[in-house]
Formats: structure tokens, sequence, C-alpha cells
DNA sequence: AGTCGGTAAAGTGTAAACACTTTCAGCCGT
DNA sequence: ACGGCTGAAAGTGTTTACACTTTACCGACT
């Protein structure tokens, strides 16, 4: 089912755009570049040694996946990613992870849900021993949701959420531990989802996956609201 | 609620880029590029009148929505859009929507709702004498859902739906008539929707728009496999 | 003192030029 | 003839140069 064939796939040389798009990329998500600060097209690619058309593009392409606003005459600014916007953004993520385990409960086979299991049984003995921080989940909460999203089978789904939105959700990782005190509540609610693909039931797996998308999202929002009236104030808007 | 302020609005004159990408964009929409060829940006930007740099540009913000898609060192293609493709982005148009629908159900006034009910009213009237040809559905189908989504309040949503999945529909528009001798069904299901806002019953809203968007991808579904029994139809309009 | 106006520096928008890769027609050898 | 080699033409990748806009500083005027 894979794709990822050693032969047929084209060889391709990377060219600038690509490398100089990742690096900005990185830059964001690191945090290296601030959100809501202005990008100057001239400082930024001499520092990266390129010229400025494959800056411009680099640009453009990171316009069109919403990480970067350009202001005609005035210069671009990195995406500003108020809590409003994360959490529309979860919403939409429920939505669109929803129907994908929705679809993946059709569809995946038998073994590819075993190994779900086991990935689940491996990462809890480590929980037991780690349980708390939400540090390791990190990664393994990726892949977990990786593996539904691509056994769904729709090129599109699987585009939309891989390529774009868990890598503008990665912006806000560095910003705010966002689940923190959750870890075991998210393993128990994975183990559901799990469930809900053995017993192949669509109505079932879709509402499993919602609802832990929905749960990780309230938890988000509640901290939040916590941070305001102690008045941690890292001024939205 | 409207953000149409005249003033406090940022005058912008749009640059040459914003107006070979839109030209671009209408082109492919109206299948002027046939889907799957190949573009020659020398050639396409002499055409339009400005040099290779722009051209660029706007290829890479398309690139970003995928329309088009670039080979390196061999040139850019305009997207493929199989019937697969099209199948795939309706579902995550249903997905969406649903959600969209469910939290305009809760955020909408009901002067919003009424405003719904008379333009399905008014449709309904010229419907009597226009049915079966899905032509002046077109419009009305799309401010319909147009509305809707905006009332969910979810900026991502919204830009989403309406800046690209909406504009990336419209492609398959010309290929077929994708909605050819289902006015009836699609009005009462709109009536069904609607009647849903009413009732601001959040898991009916959803049910209610996932279910007519469901219809019509299995509608189209239907109507390809009649196409590849008869033996591939060529375009409608 | 504060505001207005002007000028220079910096930055973005666009075009043209240069470098490398792919493509294809024609030639040569078999 | 057929297949592979070769070189010119065409195309993409990248850099450089130029035009226009914005910004910020500084002096003059109210």
């Amino acid at each position: 089912m894979a794709k990822t064939n050693t032969l047929s796939e084209k060889v391709s040389v990377p060219s600038l755009v690509d490398i100089v798009t990742q690096r900005v990329e990185e830059a964001i998500m690191s945090g290296e570049l601030e959100p809501g600060s202005k990008i100057r097209e001239q400082t930024l690619a001499r520092s990266l040694g390129v010229s400025r058309g494959p800056m411009r593009e680099a640009i453009r392409r990171l316009e069109g996946r919403k990480l970067v606003t350009r202001t005609p005459n005035i210069g671009v600014h990195i995406a500003s990613l108020s809590e409003k916007d994360l959490l529309d953004l979860l919403v939409v993520r429920e939505a669109l992870e929803g129907i994908a385990c929705r679809m993946a409960s059709q569809l995946m086979s038998d073994a590819e849900i075993a190994s779900l299991h086991n990935l689940l049984e491996r990462h809890t003995a480590h929980k037991t021993f780690r349980q708390g921080k939400g540090y390791y989940q990190e990664s393994h909460d990726f892949d977990f949701h990786f593996r539904i999203v691509k056994a769904s089978g729709n090129e599109r789904l699987i585009q939309m959420l891989c390529d774009d939105l868990y890598h503008l959700l990665r912006v806000y990782r560095y910003k705010s531990s966002t689940r923190e005190g959750r870890a075991e509540a998210a393993l128990k609610e994975h183990q559901e989802i799990v469930a809900a693909l053995e017993s192949r039931d669509e109505e079932r797996a879709e509402g499993a996956m919602r609802k832990h998308i929905r749960n990780a999202r309230a938890h988000i929002e509640k901290m939040w609201l916590n941070d305001q009236n102690k008045g941690t104030a890292p001024a939205a808007n």
C-alpha cells in the first residue's frame, strides 16, 4: 500500500526554493522567527546565502499555506497565531480526522490495526515511568494520528492533514505546553479509538476520534482561560 | 458583524503577481488551460505581458493550493483532476461543511436564518419553471452554502472552504454537469438544512448538511459509473 | 514644544541577464 | 533501416540590476 518505493520514485534535486521554504518553516516552528514579526526579504535572503528570487518564491508558498501574510509594498509578517486561531484550527482538525477515522475503520487491514494496538501498548509501558509529562507523548501522538489518517486512503485528506495542518499545529507547540496533564486521558482515548477501529463501526470510530480531539481542544481552552485569570497575559490579537 | 468598512480598510494596489495568479486561475477554471497540460512560464509570461519573476511567484502560490504541480527542471503541469480527486475532495467538503453547519446552528441569528429561508423560497418559485436544469442552481447553491459557512464564525474553516475548496470544485464544473437531475432533491435537502438550523439542533444540522453533500457525491459517482459503461462521455456545457 | 514638509536610505516590485538542464532533431555507426 | 551519440535550441533555476514605494530622520515653520 505504501507508496515509498525506492524505485519508480523520480529522483529530484531539491531547488533552492525548496530548501529556503523548509528553513524558513523550521524557523517559524522553532520560534526563531517570532509570530507577528516582520520579515525583510533582503536580509533573510542574504543570511541564507541566496538571492531574493528564491526567497520571494518561498515566501509565496508559505503565503499559500497561511504561515505568513504579505502586505503590498510593506512586507511579510509571520502569522499571528492567536489563541482563537489555534482553537479554530482544532475544530477543522476534529472534522477532518473524524472522517478520516471513519474511513480508516473500513479500510484498515487487521494487521494495521494490530500494529496500532501494539504501538499503543508499547507506549503504555513507557508511560508508567514517564507519566505526567507530555514530552514523549509528542512523537507518539503524531505517529498514532498519522497512521490513521494515512489509512483513510483519501489523498486530499492526507495531504491537508499531514502536509499542512500538522505543520501548522507544530507552530503552537513551542508557545505553550498544549497537552500538559492530559497524557493519561489522551491514552485512554487512543485506546477507545483503536477499539472502535477493531469493531469496524464507522460511527463509533468517527465519534471516538472527534471526542478525542474535542477534549484536547477543551483542555487547551481551559488552560488558556486559567492563564488569563492568573494574569499571565502574553497578549493576544 | 460585517467587516466591510469603507474606512479603516487598508488600500492596496494589487501587484502583478495577484493579477497573474487570478488570470491563470480563471484560465484553469474555464478549461482554457487543459488539466494535465504543461505550462511554459516564458510563453505564458509573455502572453500576459509580464516578466518571468511575477509569473513564477504566481505559480508558487497556485502550487500551494494544489492547482498546479511543479517538477524540478521540467516544468509545471495543471492539476490532473481525476474523478477520484473530485470524490476525495467532496469527502473533505462533507466533513468541513458538516461541522460548519453545526456551528452555524448555534451562532446564526434568527434574522439570518429567516433570510436563508427567504432565499430558498425565492428560488423554489423560479425552480417551478426552470426545473430539471441545474444551470440556475449553480449560483444559488453556492450562495446558500457560502452563507452557512460564513455563519460558522471559524475563520480557518471559512478560508479553507470559500477561498480554496470552492474554487477547486469549480474546476470540475466545466468538465461535467455534476448536478444534473438533482435539482429537486438538492432543494429538498436545502430545506431540511434550514429546518435543522431553525431547530437549533447541532446534531441535526450537521447531519442534514453531511447527508446533502454525501448525496451529491453519490450522484456524481453514479453518473461517472454510468458514463464508463456507456463509453467515455465528453465534457458538457 | 509640536507639527509639517522634504530628503535620503532602505525595502519591495519588476524586468533583464546569466547559468545550467532538458529536449529533440540530425548524424553516425552498426 | 534502427539505435545510440552529439550539439543546438528551448526551458527552467538563479542572480543581478533598475524603478518605484515606504520609512525615518532632520530641519523649518507655526
